[in-house]
DNA sequence: GAGTGAATTGACCGGTCGACCAGTTAGCTT
DNA sequence: AAGCTAACTGGTCGACCGGTCAATTCACTC
């Protein structure tokens, strides 16, 4: 112990809880979890969960909103920029892909967040979907876009292609057979999804 | 009563029990379901379901293989058909989409599913991937589907599109504001989704 | 350095969990 | 009608559940 550790440190004993429920609830699920499991994890007391969370339903709403804020700011940023031409497009699609690639817990999260029916998280991603729709119709306004879609609709498509890829994943590589679980099938995926894509969006000369 | 009930009828009381059970596992997940629960709501008593089913574990696994079973192989017999010019993959994916609409509870225990591992569930997805990938690849030496496409990821894509509407459709729609919960919603999606994938698919005259 | 309030502990609560078991009952065979 | 097997019941088990509480310990203020 050469470095002078505080005995009593609260925030560091509420930030090793969320991570030790973060880990158990993303894994199993919150009823699979008990507290004693996420005590143990965190090497602390049981009792002491409850004097920082009161219960576990609340903890629970404070490791899905930690890990969402965390999700969600950056991307609206990302969205909330400039600069929206079709290859910008491409390049944050490519960057969320492989953001998500790295982050599959967070899509974990996200699927069990689906399950239940949290209200508070839905009103983040309604921001989101605004944000998206809004870039797209500049680039309809402009006639890079097909004018025959709905920008709504297509961004929501865009992105279901993508989430769901990380969430069925298992699925589809799985049981050895099927495909490799490689990051080259990844990469693959991510470049059949955006030919189709792009060139699904995209207005056509010809007939 | 009219009718004369047997007063004993194992058959029955099995199906009756996995009914009750489908609705509460498919609603709240295995791990927020009591066994209690589902004899209350099965009209059983909880040693019945033991006597039946051993361990609740077993159970669910019951459950999930007989919603299954009916899932995939009308699934797998729709894919066997021999026609497979696009129209006829048009009013497949329409179908599909149909039909993941009216069974929306399927569309909830696939989600629990992918979240657990089971590896047994996984073998039948594998199949309908082959099956789907080898139709695909006869409208691709036909010129009808770019060549610069691999047909087992482009039928991924394809699905996800398809599943992942239904499994965060809460999302989208929640929260009062944005997109009205109405089927024309869901018409309005399933258009726009299907002009992007047959556009993406198919091969360009132009430049 | 006395006092204060939050952090932390361990013991404990009633309730429910999944599972088991001994005993009863009904339907079938012969 | 006897006998057997499977369906079914009620009671009970120990383990663990989430949650509470009183008591202790520490870090801080004045």
């Amino acid at each position: 112990m050469s470095e002078a550790v505080k005995s009593r440190n609260p925030e560091a004993t509420r930030s090793a809880i969320l991570d030790a429920a973060e880990k158990l609830f993303i894994e199993y699920g919150f009823g699979r979890v008990s507290i004693s499991r996420i005590a143990d994890k965190a090497g602390v007391t049981k009792s002491l969960i409850h004097h920082h969370f009161t219960t576990k339903e609340k903890l629970w709403n404070q490791v899905k909103m930690r890990r969402f804020e965390a999700y969600t700011k950056p991307q609206r940023d990302s969205l909330e920029n400039s600069n929206t031409d079709l290859d910008y497009l491409d390049q944050s699609m490519r960057n969320y892909f492989n953001f998500l690639l790295h982050n599959r817990d967070l899509v974990r999260l996200m699927s069990w967040v689906d399950l239940e029916d949290d209200l508070d998280l839905i009103i983040d991603f309604q921001d989101l979907l605004e944000l998206g729709t809004a870039r797209l119709k500049e680039r309809q306004v402009l006639g890079e876009v097909r004018d025959d879609l709905d920008p709504k609709m297509v961004f929501i498509s865009l992105i279901n292609m993508i989430i769901h890829w990380f969430k069925a994943r298992p699925q589809w590589l799985g049981a050895g057979q099927g495909l490799p679980d490689t990051p080259a099938t990844d990469e693959k995926y991510l470049e059949v999804m955006l030919k189709v894509f792009f060139e699904g969006i995209t207005p056509r000369k010809d007939s």
